[in-house]
DNA sequence: AAATATTTAATTTTATGCAATTAAATTGTT
DNA sequence: AACAATTTAATTGCATAAAATTAAATATTT
């Protein structure tokens, strides 16, 4: 019998994991076309859907995302309309993050999108439940 | 009460599973720096240690990569004197790639990570067995 | 055999994603 | 107040990542 190998992709636990979210965002990609936006755009405007207004800062520590990707990300959210970005005046330092009624408008659009991938991806509500537990146990520790 | 928000950023199962992806190869970016590789580098050489040599094409279904990515990546694999790249004489449109003793030398450094790797991942074994089955189940099943 | 279709790696374009550095603003300390 | 330390967005450099296109090789069809 051979040994077990801790080195084989199939032994892994993150390759799954890394490959899982790269193919799921594929899903999203018709989806997200119709709306002319990325999927890191989408979580972006996801989080000022329900905030409304959020600074760079607090959006890069929901997002898991830093200045080097949001700056830019954030600026082609602008240049759709979608966002307003403006200087603190409390805190200069910060770069507050408004949605305009555009970026509003949009939400319609994007309301049917979650129902649509629910049905791309196959697995069993229970499963999923449990994934998505799991997941968030994990992305909530790793945070420490 | 409030109404189920389908497009809150806590109610979706992607996003966790994206977040938990980078922030666990962030946690391999200290021991595999030791190495001199990324983790996508790291990942092509664990499917070399295994199989030494595999056309351009086969990595990319098992790494879930298109030539777009791989291309560059495996010439830099080459530059580090880790991998050759030959066209196969069978069928010239296929690359081979086949590991150099270099890059087996290099599986002898590599051991200890995913042991390490396993210690910075806060799961219980049958939390990260569960999560393990899971996301290969729904990896299988989102290659058709 | 010639023409067509298919397969595959490479290239191009666009968009992340992160580490490291920079620069400006603010806070803390003397 | 002056200086140092900290915080934050922006920038830079490097490495993916995917979609679309290209070009070469092979397979298929007529």
């Amino acid at each position: 019998m051979d040994e077990y190998n801790p080195l084989k992709l199939e032994n892994q636990i993150c390759f799954p994991l890394y490959a899982c979210s790269k193919e799921i965002i594929k899903l999203y990609k018709p989806f997200l076309d119709k709306l002319d936006l990325t999927y890191t755009q989408y979580i972006t405007m996801m989080v000022l859907w329900e905030y409304k207004k959020i600074t760079a800062h607090e959006l890069g520590e929901k997002l898991y995302l830093d200045s080097g990707t949001l700056t830019p990300m954030l600026k082609k959210l602008e240049a759709k309309g979608y966002i307003e970005r403006s200087r603190s005046k409390v805190d200069e330092r910060n770069l507050d993050i408004k949605i305009t009624n555009l970026g509003m408008d949009l939400r319609k659009k994007a309301i049917t999108v979650p129902q649509e991938l629910g049905k791309c991806i196959p697995l069993e509500a229970d499963k999923a439940l449990e994934l998505y537990n799991t997941l968030n146990e994990l992305l909530k520790l790793l945070k420490n």
